[in-house]
DNA sequence: AGCTAATCGAGACGGTACGTCACGTCTTTAG
DNA sequence: CTAAAGACGTGACGTACCGTCTCGATTAGCT
């Protein structure tokens, strides 16, 4: 149950950590994950098989660890002044952090917290449609759903600090008074995020727009009539 | 590629049927899903593998289909007279239910859209943290959010169904004033049901008859303050 | 340690195992034993590496029967008629039966030992010589010589047949009082095959027709002077 | 296949060397020569591969080395000062030796030669049944068996200089009358060697005392009849 | 009741990928 | 410059399952 017999990792090759996780993001795009090959990431990588079974301790991993650092460096890409001049939010912009993404851009605001929840959500829509990153993404939440250690990296790494901008956003929206006092954001922020990813995941319906504008305005105003 | 050249089936053995039900079930509980060979259930049920390949087109077919089974022989047996009336509470023991079963008990309409909704959603925890259906549902689930045509399958037989019972009770409501008369019961539905399923899919935090009681109040109240 | 759980030999696949014993005579032919893999022979013989495992144990297993069968044909070819003329001896003529080769020819019996046992001595120096045969049987020989359980295969079914042809002749000859009445003929064979095979082993000599001319007079005559 | 593009050996360590001797030995001895890998050689004197490789060129190499050196440290425990002079019995524990060692102190020469064949030929047998050197005896003779380059350097520094001391000895009885003026002394001894190394190689029939005896009187007697 | 055709258990087959092992080369750090 | 250490690309190992195919032996459903 040793997690590896850890390897030096200081000898590490990184031009073949970088080709692996190249081969890999390529191969599921082209495939799809079930296609996808240990063997064939090793071929196309031109890397020995050893050499990932060395450093991952499954094809999941390697994904997982392909897909971080794809958005990392998407966000050093972004902003590699970074500087705090608006919503900065989570701090972690160290450029070497694989845990990054769009983490670090934090939801707007405008003091208008419906739109602002509309414009980041309707990201976030577009973002699940992108066709490019929905075979990796749906085949590592399926991994996560099955494999529980997998899942709970994945939601650390991935989706807390995605979710800990909308808990700060939302208790910016506290103070601002436009949130219940009494609302925990952190399951406020399920009430509008989980429908989202709900019809994702379940494809029962399609995910839209104005779908995530109704779940807005509806988590806000409330289903019950208002008096 | 043949959709599967249908054989006779009034000539299919029931006995093979169910013993590979039984061998399916029992293996993905034993060794989860991915472990699960169609070798080997064809061995633990005694039967031949082409008896398999026949009916059958893959391995999340086979374990569906005995879910379903599994599911249907389990409310034929709770209620071969049917009923529920009243307060009903262990209706919602469906879930996995194709059509027959919990399916025709519906949501409880005491006059009380939430204290309803909260038996309903507190049953749908239990359910979901039974450890017994925890391994296959989330094979399922897992399998069908990677593979569309299993999805749909998936949602078509074991959530639509469901998902119905909601509509019809929202729309109860909606006509006796208890919610929005603009609101799509639809997409209200999604609002409840998504937050829970959420925190199961993914782990990230506990899932409690608390937390199915919030979601219920931040729902139907809105999370922006009430004026 | 059972011998290999016994697959149903009946449903064995002809063509299959022919293919292979040629494939592992052509390789083994081409590149020698050591860069001939089980791969290899599978791949060349248009067969599963599973059906090679299923049916033998060793690579030098799969080698020794193709070698095997190939004996058996060629005897097969050389005198499908059979009959018994002469020499017949071993009475092992079945032609399915894979342990043949040469040795039903059996030595002649001209009267002349010597002159008989140069005669086969000498053919046995050109078969040792033939660069066709010499890849695959050095192959074995030195499989053998690690190998107490293949050795003894080699030696009950390659070499034992051939050695009693010998035990035969020199019976013969005792009984005509070409040889002495006290000799084991069992030993005395090996005082004229033995130095054969030192030589093509080891590689200490050139082996030649001379030689084994030599060896049948010093070993009929003795070293010690004759008074 | 630069012969090997010789490094300094001045700067060799020793104690490296030592050493790889000694865990390649031990390792053949433990689990046989096929088992035996030049990582396992490495890991188990302490020493990197490169070590092994720069100055060996494959592993039947290293425990041919290993394997002279033994013998060399063997003979020159058991006689720093040289002698045998007459009935030395124990002279020929050789067998291994790398022209040092038993082969200084030749064959015995009593005058009988039957007498003084049957003893060393005794002391052979003894040896080749002794189990400790079974194991790296019959790897590296099966080695040589099939790759001629490492079959030449066995035979020249193992085989010929015993070889030798039957010729000396063979050529000595000559002018004592007691071997045939026109026997060729070097295919002579391949009568008395041959068979038992025939025994022994290829595990036919037990080599023991008697065997040995036995083929001395043949192969001095003659096979045929004396008139 | 007997015939015939499909299904059944069984499992061999050609394959693909697995995860491991050892190869021989190369690179790094220490002496 | 040699040595220990060990990561690397390579390729074979022997195993597990895949999905297809071929075997008798039941076993319906029709004549």
């Amino acid at each position: 149950m040793a997690p590896h017999k850890a390897p030096d990792s200081s000898r590490r090759s990184d031009r073949s950590r970088r080709a692996i996780y190249d081969a890999a993001l390529a191969l599921v795009g082209e495939s799809g994950y079930r296609r996808t090959t240990i063997e064939g990431i090793a071929a196309r990588a031109g890397v020995g098989k050893q050499t990932i079974y060395r450093w991952w301790p499954s094809k999941a991993a390697v994904l997982m660890e392909a897909f971080l650092d794809l958005a990392a460096r998407a966000a050093e890409e972004a902003s590699p002044q970074a500087g705090g001049t608006g919503g900065e939010t989570g701090g972690e912009t160290g450029g070497t952090d694989p845990q990054a993404g769009a983490a670090e851009y934090g939801i707007p605001d405008t003091g208008d917290l419906a739109a602002d929840l509309k414009l980041v959500l309707r990201a976030t829509v577009d973002e699940l449609n992108d066709p490019l990153m929905e075979a990796p993404t749906r085949a590592l939440t399926a991994e996560g759903i099955v494999d529980a250690k997998l899942g709970a990296e994945f939601v650390e790494k991935l989706l807390d600090p995605q979710l800990a901008l909308y808990v700060t956003r939302l208790r910016a929206a506290q103070e601002a008074g436009q949130l219940r006092p009494d609302a925990d954001p952190r399951i406020a922020l399920e009430l509008l995020i989980a429908p989202l990813t709900h019809r994702w995941l379940l494809r029962t319906l399609p995910l839209t727009h104005a779908y995530a504008d109704t779940i807005v305005d509806y988590a806000l105003g409330g289903l019950a009539p208002r008096s």
